[in-house]
DNA sequence: TTAACATATGAACAACTGTTCAAATGAAGA
DNA sequence: TCTTCATTTGAACAGTTGTTCATATGTTAA
């Protein structure tokens, strides 16, 4: 509560703000999802996944990786409850699993187009 | 072009989406601002900046780190175009400067809260 | 000029993260 | 059952990233 007065701060702004930040069980949730599509790897299967569902070893010829690097990357974006998947036999189908990601994903391109 | 054909690889469905995935640049792009909001630290200076513009050492104190490490944050998150500033005698006051951010951290709100 | 202060920077170190490789599941067909 | 194949898993290693500490800018006031 003490904030020590021989330094330049401006108290009262910075309570205002304070008031305002999210508590941080929420900030960490929030870095988690930008965390899981803040990386070339994941996006990508992501924004695969966008168009249709696909199965592992599709996935993984898709982003140019080996299917092992990408079942890691799938376990971390299933976590996440980014993707969903579906058993057909020996094929496993991803697909994405939150709407809210598709909206990130737009926004975020049209960030990048100015 | 040729894919094998000794996997269990859905051809037709892989080249639909492949036509679909944006651009590497792109993607690094996208990836790029994941990343900047995926970090703690830079988040919460984020959000700090959501409510009004703060100088350096106030967003230190807001933030609960040493005003270096905010500095260093600072300058990824102006690199990155997220934030802007603004020098006024010795103390420089940042603010945000894209608004597509805005709409991503009040989306990934939605998100946390189902 | 000098002193005081806000902010920035560089190097170094520890912690984290993604990929690889080898091996293990688990399902279908012979 | 045994084999094959799609996927998963664990350990290990290299590369990246955030913080710290010491030092450097750059601005103001004396």
């Amino acid at each position: 509560m003490d904030i020590c007065a021989e330094k330049c701060i401006n108290e009262k702004k910075v309570m205002e703000t304070v008031k305002t930040i999210p508590q941080q069980e929420d900030i960490g949730q929030m870095v988690d999802i930008f965390k899981a599509l803040g990386d070339p790897s994941r996006l990508k299967i992501v924004l695969a996944l966008l168009n249709q569902e696909h199965c592992v070893c599709d996935i993984a010829v898709i982003c140019g990786q080996t299917d092992s690097a990408i079942s890691h990357q799938l376990r971390i974006l299933r976590t996440m409850k980014i993707v969903k998947n579906r058993r057909e036999g020996k094929i496993i189908y991803y697909s994405i699993d939150d709407d809210h990601v598709i909206s990130l994903i737009h926004m975020s391109l049209d960030h990048i187009r100015h």
